[in-house]
DNA sequence: GCCGTTTTCGGCCCGACTGTTTTCAGTCG
């Protein structure tokens, strides 16, 4: 069984043993060990055939115990039990906007509402405002939260995301009081999807904060405002979209802008850092505490109690913990204070250490523009080579390449060859991994080929264990150079194809092939996690483009984030290299 | 339920905002 799935039976018992009323202490446990799994790059079962699960932070005897039923036997029996108490689609309504585990556990225990659907209902009928602890507001947000449920299950694109936001900006930053505005939260960690947009704005004095609270709510795409306080407000747009809009002091910005950018569980593990140092964090600094356990507790609640130390800027935040500027992309709680602690943070690869794109479509196939035109994209972005790699024939809606058609292209490749200087062309193909792992095109052709793509564009739908064994077929291949887009998903649209991925790993490593992180924004595939894993086993990773047309060479800027959230440096990534680097890898298994 | 360079017992991250309350619980990020 994989992590995330653990990770989910994990959640799954955590959320109904919440609404059985169970001591929030012991749920919180239960959240510290969801956060270990669901950050571990290691897969369980290697960890608890070393008998080291309990070694995890936050996993003790009783939840490791769990772990291992779920890998051995695939079920977990104390989930059973709660499950025969709680019914399980009551962690589903605590999905809903407004909706925690008090209101869910007693919306079932008064009205016997287990669903969405039977919520709508009940609240139509008034039953729900007739409940002590809800009225007719709250009655509002619920239905509100339905339909939002039910039309907008998806992250949004980061790039699509950027789109609705970017007019916003330019209304808010009108506002003269408004010193600096800046995105914060998943958006800043260079996240695929982002839920919402957390906004900072910096504003001198107490004067002018009404008035930009004012200008945020009052911009014309605004579909409706959920809050609006002094410093905190939150709007949803027309484009469904949620931002919220935080206002700040210069003295606590820095703190403020390392609060909001997260992660949730970076933050967490911040806060127990500055805890252990007699320190508070919070987004209005970083703060001594004074008189520990000598005051009537009122000292505690006061969020400006103590000296402030730190916070203007996220520097000064991290240097009063004892630590280095950590980028926002690694602030996930996988393992960064501890490397900012000792000194180990990765140097992160940059778009501009990039010297060529492998992977990328012409008229030839399912692409737009000519080899001539990519190549002199290409030469004008300054890469050293690229390769023009259309698909092979068992695509045939992308009119895939025969390998008759194939030799015709590498004529027109030659004539770009002359035409373009100053850049390498490498004759490549996207061959299709076929059913049984077998490629779609003769070893003799691919013998000629300067570089071989494999991927996979058919049967999704094969068991994993089929799945995983038809892509190590293909690995096996002894002129496969990169395994591209590797698990297949379309972000939001498909899911992943069922994958050991952890196998392919280990056989790309095996077998010295390279594996992909596509950067088109639908795909971003590898994605952070197997890419923080290739990194740890040392399996070279290619950052290429899958351009269509030209214009999407640039997919290469967005998608260097998700690199750098895999933790990867300039040395992990094989495009990296000048053209005799890359030449001699090429190469690698000759003499 | 987990954890320990002050603790094997007694803690466990912090604050804003809303709605339904007569002083605060619930939810969210």
């Amino acid at each position: 069984m994989e992590n995330i799935e653990i990770a989910r039976r994990l959640e799954e018992l955590a959320d109904l043993l919440e609404i059985q009323g169970a001591n929030p202490f012991r749920i919180r446990a239960y959240r510290n060990a969801i956060r270990t799994v669901s950050g571990l790059t290691r897969p369980l079962s290697e960890v608890a055939a070393e008998d080291a699960l309990t070694d995890l932070p936050g996993i003790g005897k009783d939840i490791g115990g769990y772990i291992g039923e779920l890998l051995d036997t695939g079920k977990l029996s104390i989930l059973d039990e709660v499950t025969a108490e709680v019914p399980r689609e009551l962690a589903t309504l605590t999905r809903l906007d407004g909706v925690g585990p008090k209101k869910a556990r007693k919306l079932w225990k008064e009205l016997d509402v287990t669903t969405p659907d039977e919520l709508e209902a009940a609240a139509k009928e008034g039953r729900v405002a007739a409940l002590s602890g809800f009225g007719q507001k709250s009655v509002e947000k619920i239905l509100r939260a339905i339909e939002d449920f039910r039309k907008h299950q998806g992250r949004f694109l980061r790039a699509e995301a950027v789109q609705y936001l970017r007019p916003l900006l330019v209304h808010v930053e009108g506002v003269e009081a408004i010193r600096r505005l800046e995105v914060a939260g998943s958006y800043r960690r260079g996240k695929e999807t982002v839920g919402d947009i957390d906004l900072l704005a910096l504003v001198e004095g107490d004067d002018d904060r009404a008035g930009v609270m004012e200008a945020f709510t009052t911009f014309p795409g605004v579909d409706r405002i959920e809050m609006s306080g002094e410093t905190r407000g939150s709007v949803v747009l027309t484009s469904g979209l949620p931002v919220d809009l935080r206002i700040l002091g210069p003295e606590s910005y820095g703190a403020a802008l390392h609060y909001f950018t997260g992660s949730k569980e970076h933050n967490v593990e911040i806060r127990k850092r500055a805890q252990k140092r007699g320190l508070r964090v919070s987004e209005y600094g970083v703060f001594e505490e004074e008189g520990k356990g000598g005051d009537d507790g009122d000292a505690n609640s006061d969020p400006h109690a103590g000296r402030r130390i730190a916070g203007a800027t996220e520097e000064e935040v991290f240097g009063a913990l004892d630590l280095p500027f950590i980028p926002p992309v690694l602030r996930e709680n996988r393992g960064e204070i501890q490397a900012a602690d000792q000194g180990a943070l990765p140097k992160l690869v940059e778009a501009d250490q990039l010297r060529g794109d492998l992977h990328m479509h012409t008229t030839w196939s399912d692409g737009r523009d000519s080899v001539r035109a990519m190549a002199e994209a290409c030469r004008d972005r300054g890469y050293a080579y690229m390769a023009i790699t259309d698909h092979s024939q068992a695509v045939t809606v992308a009119r895939g390449l025969t390998p008759e058609r194939l030799r015709e292209q590498w004529v027109e490749i030659d004539e770009a060859r002359d035409q373009v200087e100053g850049i390498q062309i490498l004759r490549g193909c996207e061959v299709d991994i076929l059913k049984d792992g077998s490629l779609d095109l003769p070893d003799d052709v691919l013998a000629e080929l300067d570089i071989v793509l494999v991927a996979v564009h058919s049967h999704f739908d094969l068991d994993q264990a089929t799945q995983t064994e038809r892509i190590l077929t293909a690995l096996r291949h002894p002129l496969v150079d990169i395994l591209v887009h590797p698990t297949g998903r379309l972000i939001n649209r498909r899911e992943p194809y069922a994958l050991d991925m952890e196998a392919v790993l280990q056989a790309a490593l095996e077998h010295d092939v390279a594996v992909e992180l596509n950067t088109n924004p639908r795909r971003l595939d590898l994605h952070d996690r197997h890419l923080f894993r290739a990194r740890e086993l040392g399996v070279p990773v290619v950052i290429s483009t899958d351009a269509h047309r030209t214009a999407q060479l640039a997919y290469v800027d967005e998608g260097i984030h998700q690199a750098r959230r895999g933790w990867l440096e300039a040395g992990d990534v094989l495009n990296t290299r000048d053209r005799d680097g890359m030449q001699a890898w090429l190469k690698r298994r000759e003499g």
